[in-house]
DNA sequence: TCTGGCACTCTGTGTTCCCGAGTGCCAAGT
DNA sequence: ACTTGGCACTCGGGAACACAGAGTGCCAGA
């Protein structure tokens, strides 16, 4: 009973401090919130709450304030995701219905994602790690040069320009592009360099020049990770709200691709929602925001990551709502195509 | 004489104003530069030049500051753009060097530029209008779908998965990317639909539909100019500046990919370096920045532009020897590759 | 045409003061 | 054992005020 009420003071707090953005005092919440005591009860909870760390309060007599670990506790144990209303979920799936390809998906989700919370989002592209080739190119561009291409199941395509250590005419070419897709079709990218490693061998020895060149951009290819990128949208929500560290560091590290892949990475569970809140952050730059972070993927397969960002006195609820059906949507669009 | 001092003396109150942040004054004036004359003299020519609109007072009997009209006068007549340190040349050459495909040159310009200059950098991908067709490829994904992927001579690739309006084999598919090849290669972007228009009529009527298809993926490919993208790099150097409006407004504006379009397309001239100055720019939320805007292209033909914007108090002497310098090194890159 | 002098006008800063919100604690009530 | 009303206390933030300093405009003299 008494502990039960305490929590509800925490939510509460959060509730008021999250929607007016000022220190919430004991009247006020007693006002507002039909808790059934008076101020002075509350006041008591208040400080107990602050002394096991939940609020604190910015100065002696103002009101009081949710710390990272009452913001834990809120989502952890006071709050439930709240659903998207029809009309957004409509929007949503409208907006998404419109994507040409991967990269268009990616670009429009995070526009949608950032417009849909008034915060930062954050959408990393569908890791390699769980890709599987689905076609290699080789195209001719002059005599001594070729363009390689590699698509992937995801959709993704890396592409190179290979200059070659000797003039190679067509027929050679389309032999090695045969060869290369009868070894790699539908296998899985980090199965690749196993595939490929005895293939110079069962070539004619006069094609082995040509082949290692083209293995080792393959294999470089894939080393690069380039579609490991991130992309954000929305920095402009940020400019109003009021990070306790400055909002240069924030924009530094939304730059900082490093940083942010650690930050989307970081997840164990891919299947959930994960948030992490201020000074749980690895990232001191990152310290006055909280990520709300969802994995995303085609099928059962989860690919990748998106997320949102920001200050850590955001309504989690809502947020987590958003993040999760976007999430949701992203992946129902990829298993699609 | 005194026209020619007068211009000094306008010179003196940009360079200040941008070394220092403060409003001059004309003792400040009178003992940092030596103009020759006394401050009450300073003062009568600051009349004048407030008169004509050059400079403003913040505030009556605060120190003077350039108006727009002002920067624009320093831009056009009294600076000479500043040339890089061989070290900060080097540095440019190296970083640049490493780039792998044109995606990569761009990220890699768009930060370099960004660091150099401590602003945020602007690139805009080199567009397809003088672009032209090095290589088509359809690439069979299943019996109904195919992947079409269009390679241009900058090394830009833009592919796009096809439904196929019915069963088709390989040999089919290997003509139809040989009579597209044969038709379109080495032709302009925007020669293109001339070029395909007729192609239809020239193949086996049952290929026609195959074709139509094709053919419409190709051009919608063109008219949405995928590659028109822009990206920029170091929104977080304006978090510490003044703009005169709120930095949020800028952070939208450079979010939104069509303000910028016309913020860097609209300059006249390509081989030269374009200055807009705040309230010259067409966007309401860019009035307290400036930008300075350079083309960039492989040999002799302008393909893109890149630049930088900042507060309009930049140091624009500096600013623009960089862009240039950053212009003129990827061109390099772009011709070499 | 330039210069020194002088009176004037502001802004920004520091000081003081006071109001009010909010607290903590205590004693009384249920 | 909780809850409640009362009360003294604290402290931040805003209003009022004074003041120093930078800068100006203008005028008379060189």
């Amino acid at each position: 009973m008494v502990d039960d009420r305490r929590l509800a003071v925490l939510r509460a707090i959060v509730e008021d401090y999250v929607s007016t953005n000022e220190p919430v005092g004991s009247k006020a919440l007693a006002e507002r919130h039909n808790l059934g005591v008076s101020p002075a009860t509350i006041r008591n909870d208040m400080a107990v709450l602050e002394e096991q760390g939940y609020i604190a309060q910015p100065h002696t007599s103002a009101g009081r304030v949710p710390t990272d670990k009452g913001y834990r506790l809120f989502v952890d144990r006071l709050s439930q995701v709240k659903p998207l209303s029809g009309a957004e979920r409509r929007a949503i799936e409208s907006f998404l219905a419109g994507a040409v390809d991967i990269d268009d998906v990616v670009t429009r989700t995070v526009r949608l994602l950032a417009q849909l919370t008034r915060q930062v989002a954050v959408v990393q592209y569908p890791t390699l790690t769980h890709s599987t080739v689905r076609h290699v190119e080789l195209v001719p561009l002059s005599e001594r040069r070729l363009m390689f291409v590699l698509i992937t199941n995801t959709g993704r395509v890396e592409q190179r320009v290979v200059e070659l250590p000797e003039v190679v005419d067509e027929t050679r070419v389309a032999h090695l592009r045969a060869t290369l897709n009868a070894s790699l079709d539908g296998c899985g990218l980090t199965e690749v360099p196993d595939r490929v490693a005895d293939l110079p061998s069962r070539l004619p020895a006069e094609d082995r020049p040509l082949a290692a060149t083209i293995l080792s951009v393959l294999l470089e290819s894939l080393v690069e990770r380039h579609d490991e990128k991130i992309v954000f949208a929305g920095a402009a929500n940020l400019a109003g709200a009021d990070l306790s560290v400055g909002l240069r560091d924030v924009l530094e590290a939304l730059e900082e691709q490093v940083v942010l892949m650690r930050l989307l990475g970081e997840t164990s569970d891919l299947s959930a929602l994960t948030v992490r809140i201020g000074s749980e952050n690895p990232y001191t730059g990152l310290q006055g925001t909280s990520i709300v972070v969802a994995g995303y993927g085609s099928g059962d397969k989860q690919l990748a990551r998106l997320g949102v960002l920001g200050p850590t006195r955001m309504d989690y609820p809502v947020t987590m709502g958003a993040v999760r059906a976007v999430a949701r949507y992203v992946s129902q669009i990829l298993a699609a195509s």
